[in-house]
Order: C-alpha cells, then sequence, then structure tokens
DNA sequence: CGATTTAGGTGATGGCCATCACCCGATCGA
DNA sequence: TCGATCGGGTGATGGCCATCACCTAAATCG
C-alpha cells in the first residue's frame, strides 16, 4: 500500500488511494490545516466552499434542531473525507463537523475539487466512493433510530453495532470514549435514559464496564431487547 | 434539455443528461425491464449485481428489521436511479426496492456499470451525484426520525416538508397519495397514531383534508409542534 | 487551593403513545 | 352478489421514558 503523503499513513480512505497525478494535484491545491479540538471546520447552514480530508484526530459529524437538540451521524477518523456531498451539489453544509482531538486536515477548495474530478477519473471514482461511505453512515444512523421500537432498544442496537465492529478487529473489548450525553444524542434518547439503560444492563449481566472498555455477555440478550 | 432517450422524456436524473458516448454505452448494455405493481427489483440483502434506473413509475425504496418493523427511507420516481452505493462498494443491497405502480427500468449490470465509470468522465459525475441524492435522502430522513422528541412532532414535521415542497412548486395544495401505514413507516410510530395525529390536527384547524388533498392552515403551529 | 464545570447517578411524576381489540365502509375478486 | 381484504377510526390500558430536580465525584482552572 503506498504511503499518503500528506498524512504519511498507509491510508485506508478512498483519497489516500490517489494515482501519482491525482495526488500531486491534491498535494498543489490543498492546504493543510490544523484544528485545536472544539473546534469546527464548518457548521450546519454555513456556504460549502471546500472539502476536508482528515489526517489525524477524531471528527464529529452532527446536525441540531433549532430547539438544541444534536443528533451525531458518525464520528470521522483519518481517511475519512468530510463535506462531499455539499460541495459536489454546491449547497450549504447539511452538518456540522467538529475536532473532538486535535486535528490535522487537508483543505480542498471546491473549484479545485471540480477540477479535479473532471481531469482524473480515479479522483471521480474515490469521490464516488466517499458519498458512498457518506450514504452509509446516514442510512445506519436512521436504521437505528427508525427500527428499534424503543430508546432502551436503540440503546442495544448500537452496542451490538459496537460489538460487530470490535469482533471484526478480533477485540473482545469495546473501548466507549463517549459521554451519556453524546450517547443519546446517537440514540434519540436523553442522557439519563443512557445512564438507566446501561445501568439496567450492568445488573442484569448483559454488560460488563470497566472505566471505558465495554464487554457484551449476553448478546443474544442485546438482540432480544432491540429486536432488529 | 436533451431527451432521455430510454425515458423519452426530458430527464431531470443525472443518469438522463449523459453525452452521446455513455448514452450509447448505457442504451446498448442495459435491458429494459417492466416490473408490475408489488413486484421488486431487489430485497434487502440480496447480492447487488445491477443498478436501476428508474424511467416511469414510482418506487418504495424500504429496510425492515427481522420483526416486521418497516422503514420507508424514501419514493423514488422517473429519473431516479437505485442500487448504486451497494454496487459501487460490491456488496449486499440494503434497501428494498419495490414497484408501488407498474414501472418501467433500464437495469444495467454492475460489470458494466464498473466499465462505463471508468471510460466516461460524464457518468463518473453522474454516479456521485446519484449518491450525494441517496445521501441526502438518508439523511433527511435520519434527521426527521432523530431531531422532533415525539411521534407527534414527526409527523408535524414530514407535513412541513411536503409543504415546503408544494410550496417549490408553488402550489398551495399537498397530495397524500400514501396510507396510514406508510405513513407510520416514514416517522417511526404507529398507525394508530397517525389516524390520531392527523384528527387531532384536523380538529385544531392546523391543516385540511379532502381525500388525499391536504391543505396546511397554521404553518407555524406545526413548527412548534415539531419545534425542529 | 477553593470555585466552577463536567460527567454521571437517581428519585418522582405525569403524559404520551404502543399495543390490543373491535368496528365500519369501500373496494375487489370470483 | 357476497365474502374477503384493506384502509381507516376509536376506546381502554399500562408502561416507558422525557422532564425536572438534586446530588456526588472528578476534573479543570484561576
Amino acid at each position: 500500500m503506498s504511503k499518503c503523503l500528506s498524512c504519511s499513513q498507509a491510508g485506508k480512505g478512498a483519497f489516500c488511494k490517489f494515482g501519482p497525478q491525482s495526488r500531486a494535484f491534491l498535494q498543489s491545491n490543498s492546504v493543510k490545516t490544523d484544528y485545536v479540538r472544539g473546534a469546527s471546520f464548518f457548521r450546519e447552514g454555513d456556504r460549502s466552499n471546500a472539502i476536508f480530508l482528515v489526517c489525524s484526530g477524531k471528527v464529529k459529524v452532527s446536525a441540531t434542531s433549532r430547539e438544541g437538540r444534536v443528533m451525531i451521524l458518525r464520528i470521522a477518523q483519518a481517511g475519512d473525507v468530510l463535506g462531499m456531498s455539499a460541495a459536489l451539489t454546491q449547497s450549504d453544509y447539511e452538518v456540522t463537523a467538529e475536532a473532538l482531538e486535535p486535528c490535522s486536515v487537508l483543505v480542498l477548495p471546491t473549484r479545485h475539487l471540480m477540477t479535479m474530478l473532471q481531469n482524473f477519473g480515479d479522483a471521480s471514482l474515490a469521490a464516488a466512493n466517499v458519498l458512498a461511505e457518506d450514504y452509509r453512515a446516514a442510512f445506519d444512523e436512521a436504521r437505528l433510530v427508525s427500527l428499534p421500537s424503543s430508546p432502551a432498544g436503540r440503546v442495544a442496537r448500537l452496542i451490538l453495532d459496537w460489538a460487530q465492529d470490535a469482533k471484526s478487529r478480533s477485540n473482545p473489548f469495546i473501548t466507549m470514549s463517549m459521554t451519556h450525553e453524546e450517547l443519546a444524542s446517537m440514540t434519540a434518547t436523553t442522557r439519563e435514559t443512557i445512564t438507566r439503560t446501561l445501568g439496567r444492563l450492568r445488573k442484569e449481566k448483559i454488560i460488563e464496564t470497566h472505566g471505558v472498555v465495554l464487554k457484551v455477555l449476553q448478546p443474544q440478550a442485546l438482540e432480544r431487547l432491540c429486536a432488529c
């Protein structure tokens, strides 16, 4: 695997696998930028003017209602690209992207993105793959929130998703580095319900927690709860 | 606007605006297929092997939980393309596509899609736009279900979205050609709640219905209800 | 170090809505 | 023409969970 020049990592992201031409174009037309924890790349409703290639750090992607209710769509990491949909359709950003950790990012202005897509076939395909990932994240979120019939079920579903993810990395433990508040935003419920639901799952020996580490003891019980 | 050869319509969809080369390729490598009402193009979990260009008819795009709960993602129409994400990532279909009316469709096998994307720049861009639309549909659904705090709020939100849509076609009336059951599937609630909520909105003179035609009398009241 | 903020835990309460059950009218099919 | 099916309407009920309120411990910070 070739290295992603800008990240100096073996990139897994769609934009890390460019050929020499598109890579050179990307390098000379994007600006490397650093964000401190809490800083926003862009906010919901802003006019879109660039896409953001995450080189390091974690990024919270969310949308907010006027009343202040927050929906967390996903947590983006190195290799992910943010703002592609808004840039392609030349519309406002539909989400807010905010650094959860200090982040290093390549910022590629929309006009250069367009040039790149028109000139380099591999870039077009990469853009399509980025959008396919964005779509899956949104679809999974919709599914997570729509299908289980209760908040408790959604929490169960979320834990199951994590478990599957951990399993795919052959790790029996889940590292849950999110606050109850954030979990509530991902499952369309409230902080108190998260606290109580996790407490109940612990008491019923369905899960086990040690600090941020979580272990699933009875996957079937979780599946029964979410029923999806 | 050039005609979409296969639909013989002035196409609005991304795949209706091809140049002569890609259009010819599409024509000679896809198969025109008709589906009767109720027939499935593909079902959730099927191995993906083609994309589907809707030429006429309406298509319900949905996902189902094991327990039978249904989430309707969107209703696709002429010009829309279905199955792009699964084809691009060479994975199983993540949704079920089902004809709500007799449908005429161009079916393009995945291998030909890949060839097309590699050879024609406009096709790659069109694919990216299709994915951007898919993403927006999923995002909007997630937002609709996540942000309003109650089922009644989600119904209000849905009606507001329709109203905006109707307004953009400068039409004061909304044609609601869906059953209460289907509305429930779009708002993650139950048929009874839909019936009762619509009844309440009627009684409070917030909306007015005559058969399938719906008119919003007090948009502000709806916004207060959904609070998003 | 004291003050403040943040994360998490918990009790009380009340309303909403999922569920079950049943009914009615319209449409359809044989 | 008559069941059968489907879409829609409605009552009763009970449980879940959103909301509010308050508390504790830990972290942060001046």
